[in-house]
DNA sequence: GATTATTTGTTGACATATAAACAATCTATT
DNA sequence: AATAGATTGTTTATATGTCAACAAATAATC
């Protein structure tokens, strides 16, 4: 058995920080959204969907968004009713939808986006661009760690 | 006015890969605490008031977890319920209580604790200390930036 | 081809989160 | 001291999220 740290580390801060910064973008990506009476998620939704013009089944925005299936169900309940989207009929399977957007919600991607561009400018403020591409590199790599921690622990052996 | 980017550039990538490093490690982190039956918030009450023997309000809670007051009401109340915290009176302020921890719920976070710190190292695999020193520099620059954003864009000059 | 297994979306139960409105209390101003 | 304002916690309504169980349809196996 390996060394096991029982003091915080520096790694543990840096844990702590990370998981602070991400609820702290969250919270102003939601404030940011509101202008146009939208959730975070909901503009997930529609962003992925301006994405993918042809349209996806609700199982793969779940993947794509990290989320539950059964999440996606009263996601895309609200955006069809506001006109934003709409589920399609496949013809070759009667289970799944193709979602897509409407034009009503390619048009709103389009007005939201350039704010958000800027936004995204914003918020690296003061952080150089190669710092900014080394700490994706370090996002993925603890991306996977962490999938790793959650898969194996629930399977010991 | 400033140059307004109206197509993605990499600081807009790398912020959807932070939102995204961060959705999965919450992912991760709520498997890891299902081992004691807590939510991430759950125990990040406990390790807040682990931090804190003296308790501390629960409006005090709130913005120590960048959430809203009316959430810890539900959150304390379990707690409560499984003996974990518990909420005692505070003599000069008749509006507010004192939540403190309960010997077994301090119990309950020493056995997890080193676990968590664990977990963090591994987390960190392959990102050496002083890299990771640097992205929490940045990330708390990237809390301020986006901080900045949610309270201006409400209220424009 | 019939059976079995898998996939897809929905539902219901519940935890988590916000926001607004409320009651109770404390603080500040006059 | 009386009033006005601010703070604290709860409640209600609603959105977001998980999970388990379900029904329907598809895919795989024999």
């Amino acid at each position: 058995m390996k060394g096991q740290p029982c003091a915080p580390g520096p790694r543990y801060q840096a844990l702590i920080e990370l998981l602070r910064t991400a609820e702290t973008l969250w919270n102003s990506s939601r404030v940011f959204f509101a202008r146009w009476d939208l959730s975070p998620s909901q503009f997930n939704v529609l962003n992925l969907l301006y994405e993918q013009p042809e349209g996806c089944t609700q199982i793969s925005l779940s993947r794509q968004l990290i989320m539950h299936r059964s999440n996606i169900t009263g996601l895309v309940d609200r955006l069809e009713a506001r006109g934003l989207v709409r589920r399609k009929e496949i013809p070759g399977d009667r289970r799944a939808f193709n979602v897509v957007l409407t034009p009503e919600g390619k048009k709103l991607v389009m007005a939201i986006q350039p704010h958000y561009f800027r936004a995204a400018e914003v918020v690296w403020n003061g952080i150089t661009e190669e710092r900014a591409e080394q700490i994706v590199t370090d996002l993925q790599s603890i991306s996977d760690n962490a999938t790793k921690i959650a898969t194996e622990s629930n399977e010991p052996k």
